[in-house]
DNA sequence: AGCACGCCGACT
DNA sequence: GTCGGCGTGCTC
């Protein structure tokens, strides 16, 4: 028996079946470098493949080591992932129920993962002299790595040449001592640096060099330009003195001057300007709430508050004097936002008033500008990140305050693996670091109010605008009373006047569809046929500047057929509106208006939204047509006028949170009237005039529509009422995707019967066809568990238990499940 | 997930 | 003997 070193290690190995600690014994020489929170290269599996690994431990074995493998050497001099984020790790994989790798890919950012490549090599030279000796296919693969020069990674060869079936030829080439096989690691993302020449010759040794270069010219101007300039980057001062590097080497080399490789930040904010944003005077409502959280802030107090203000309240102002409290304790601070690229007011405004001290941070970063800013966070550089949701996961050492703008937003629910909530990662995180968790929203999700009404978070309410604007008046137009009254288009006469009065006025309007395309869809009138995507359950939209019927799904494009498919009667139509012909109608209307429109078809190119909304500030369009996309944090003073075109279809999902994400949308889009001196005026069309949502939303009553929706998810057991979990169910074969979903909730009966559980109609739900039962030649079902009754842990253990810990024997391999806790959406 | 390994049948 | 297909089992 004897002690050894042991590292427990997650591998870069994206399986289930390797989702689990290794043990790896740390060769002596490496015991010193070897720390929790690095990064190791080990030998793994039969062929022994070197993967990068993670070490999550490192402990003192007395026995059993003896079959352990050995680190092969260290990646980083410095732990990668910090205590608090190897934490965070195991508290995702916990409560999300996903593996190790899916939790450290969401703190590490992707570019800083290494990758291998096998690389072929002829060792035989005289390969050629044993042709006989060969087969065909043989023949055929020493070819093909001669003509890439002897030498080819097996990746380049099959992506690249098409290599197929190399596999034994191979192992015989290898055998035969003709060709080797091993592996190259090269980092994917390095670190860009750039050459810069520093001045090492003390002052007091100036006379005797200048002495030294009297018959060297060249050399003394370089010396005489850096004594003044301290140090310059290496390409610039060859240029600028008409020099060449040989000379600066002849410097080096007498030690007068010296080379240093600086890091180049390649920050995506760097080409921007910013104007300053100064700081406002709070109204007096913002000064208390201020006041409030700056005394949480003070004794680094984990305290969580929840700022319930109407649209246009100030919590911007908030916010930015939260984040000043917070640099001023010497902290770090986060601050999301559902979508940067929908926010870019929200952004200017940090980067106005904070300026160098921050960056953004989301996935449409490259990967290069991504790593770049991780590490100028994690190296403490910068001290307050802006971004969507996966900067919740920015490596502060020294954390203060997270603040989450527009908390009810659906986008902070993550759709891949994991599928966390940016809320519950930032409560954590606060949790673990003594920070202020500060949520805001103007339309609080009915799981935070909640959780406010129970003492959880802390509420703050603004009543009022900070501009002393009032809110819009808003109008509810009955459009079944429209069409009685012989009204057959899409636009009531009130909202057609409140675009006429804004136009007379020189105000602005925004008009809300939430549908692009053009129609909805494409149905028979004969045989009532509607046009569906032959890879999803879904109909297709109609874009008339394509002629095309495409899929918002999966992207498919087809021409409209002429006629119906089904009984070839030609009476097909065009039902329901989208953007685009909203766009026309307008237009026709109002010959003389200048329009634009916001949505996913017209903002594809990068760039062309904040040019649409910069054009729109300056007033060069009078009518702006949009989806959501123009429901969120815009702030244009002279629009006096909104008009909704329909919110019914949001209203009629057959989803748990339809209510409320319509209450959302209406009280987000009608908030962007009258947000200047001048009232604003919303209509607000639907079928639905009796609806609590729409009632409360037109009413400004957030309170009447949390009563109504909580008594209402309190009765039919949802969410904060219970916690969720849905497993999803896919696959190209119907009946084995539907199968394996009824095995699996049989099992979970089963097991939940023999606990004594006997009553579970209520907890296990389905399987359900999905509500889109086909999404890309794959069929959806649904599982839904509901911890009403049963202790929330227990259902995620045997969930585990069967889909995670014993996949293999209860789910074929054409099945993909997917595990959400507490999903967004149940669609 | 890969990958090795082993077994089998087809072909030369 | 060589080649390719396919099922199985393992990863410290």
């Amino acid at each position: 028996m004897s002690m050894a070193k042991v590292a427990q290690v997650i591998v870069n190995h994206n399986s289930y079946f390797t989702d689990k600690l290794f043990d790896y014994r740390i060769p002596s020489h490496l015991e010193e470098e070897v720390e929790r929170g690095i990064r190791v290269l080990v030998p793994f599996g039969a062929g022994n493949k070197r993967l990068e690994a993670y070490v999550f431990n490192v402990v003192s074995s007395e026995e059993g080591h003896e079959g352990f493998k050995e680190i092969i050497d260290t990646i980083d001099m410095q732990p990668l992932l910090s205590e608090e984020q190897l934490k965070l790790v195991f508290w995702m994989r916990q409560k999300y129920l996903c593996k190790y790798l899916d939790a450290i890919h969401c703190i590490i950012p992707a570019g800083i993962v290494h990758k291998e490549k096998r690389m072929i090599e002829i060792i035989e030279k005289d390969w050629e002299g044993k042709v006989n000796a060969l087969t065909k296919k043989q023949m055929d693969l020493l070819q093909m790595i001669d003509s890439l020069g002897g030498r080819a990674t097996l990746e380049e060869m099959i992506e690249r040449h098409g290599l197929k079936n190399y596999k034994t030829p191979l192992r015989v080439l290898i055998d035969g001592g003709i060709v080797t096989l091993h592996n190259e690691f090269s980092a994917k993302v390095g670190i860009k640096t750039e050459e810069y020449i520093v001045l090492t010759v003390a002052e007091e040794d100036y006379e005797e060099m200048f002495n030294s270069l009297k018959r060297a010219p060249k050399q003394m101007e370089v010396m005489s330009f850096l004594i003044k300039a301290g140090e310059y980057k290496a390409s610039d001062l060859v240029k600028k003195l008409n020099t060449n590097r040989n000379s600066l080497k002849i410097l080096a080399s007498k030690e007068y001057i010296k080379f240093e490789e600086r890091e180049v930040i390649r920050d995506p904010f760097q080409k921007r300007e910013f104007t300053s944003f100064p700081k406002l005077k709070p109204t007096p409502e913002q000064q208390e709430a201020i006041d409030r959280i700056k005394a949480s802030i003070k004794v680094s107090s984990t305290d969580s508050y929840l700022i319930h203000g109407v649209t246009g309240s100030g919590k911007t102002e908030i916010y930015l004097q939260m984040i000043e409290e917070v640099l001023a304790k010497g902290k770090e601070g986060i601050v999301l936002v559902p979508e940067i690229s929908l926010t870019p007011q929200t952004v200017d405004r940090f980067a106005g008033r904070f300026g160098d001290c921050i960056t953004v941070f989301h996935s449409n970063l490259s990967d290069g500008e991504r790593y770049d800013a991780w590490r100028r966070i994690a190296e403490g550089r910068v001290k307050v990140v802006i971004g969507a949701r996966s900067a919740v996961f920015a490596p502060f050492k020294n954390l203060g305050i997270i603040i989450m703008d527009e908390e009810h937003e659906g986008t902070y629910k993550s759709e891949q693996a994991p599928k966390y909530h940016t809320l519950e990662v930032a409560q954590e995180r606060c949790n673990m670091n003594n920070a202020v968790l500060l949520l805001g929203s103007a339309t609080p999700s009915v799981e935070s109010y909640h959780r406010a009404t129970m003492g959880e978070l802390q509420l703050i309410t603004l009543k009022n605008r900070a501009t002393d604007g009032k809110l819009p008046r808003v109008e509810i137009v009955d459009m079944k009373q429209e069409l009685e009254e012989g009204n057959k288009g899409i636009l009531s006469r009130s909202l057609l006047e409140g675009v006429n009065k804004a136009l007379k006025d020189k105000k602005q309007s925004m008009l809300f569809l939430n549908r692009r395309g053009y129609s909805t869809m494409l149905s028979c009138n004969a045989c009532g046929y509607v046009v569906k995507c032959s890879r999803c359950d879904i109909s297709m939209t109609y874009h008339q500047s394509e002629n095309t019927l495409q899929c918002h799904y999966c992207g498919a494009v087809v021409r409209p057929p002429s006629t119906c498919p089904e009984c070839s009667s030609s009476t097909i139509k065009y039902t329901g509106a989208g953007t685009q012909r909203l766009e026309d109608i307008i237009q026709a209307c109002f010959p003389e208006a200048r329009l634009a429109r916001l949505d996913l078809d017209t903002t594809a190119r990068k760039g062309a939204h904040e040019k649409v909304l910069n054009q729109f500030k300056r007033g060069e369009i009078d009518i702006l047509i949009g989806t959501q996309m123009i429901s969120k944090g815009l702030d244009f003073p002279n629009v006096t006028f909104v008009g909704i075109i329909s919110v019914d279809a949001t209203l009629n999902l057959p989803d748990f949170r339809a209510s409320e994400k319509t209450f959302q949308l209406i009280t987000q889009v009608a908030g962007r009237a009258g947000r200047g001196s001048d009232p604003g005026e919303v209509v607000l069309q639907t079928y639905d005039t009796e609806h609590f949502s729409i009632l409360a939303a037109s009413n400004h009553d957030y309170s009447s529509f949390y009563n109504e929706e909580s008594m209402i998810r309190e009765a039919f057991v949802y969410p904060p009422y219970c916690n969720l979990i849905s497993i999803h169910f896919t696959g190209p074969n119907e009946e084995e995707v539907k199968n394996t979903a009824s095995k699996i909730i049989k099992m979970m009966q089963y097991v939940l019967n023999a606990k004594g559980y006997t009553n579970l109609q209520e907890t296990l739900l389905g399987p359900n066809e999905a509500v889109i039962k086909k999404i890309n030649k794959r069929f959806r079902y649904q599982i839904l568990i509901k911890d009403h009754q049963i202790e929330y842990r227990l259902l995620k253990s045997i969930i585990k238990y069967f889909i995670i810990q014993h996949r293999e024997k209860y789910i074929p391999k054409t099945v993909a499940v997917q595990i959400d806790a507490n999903p967004y959406s149940l669609m």
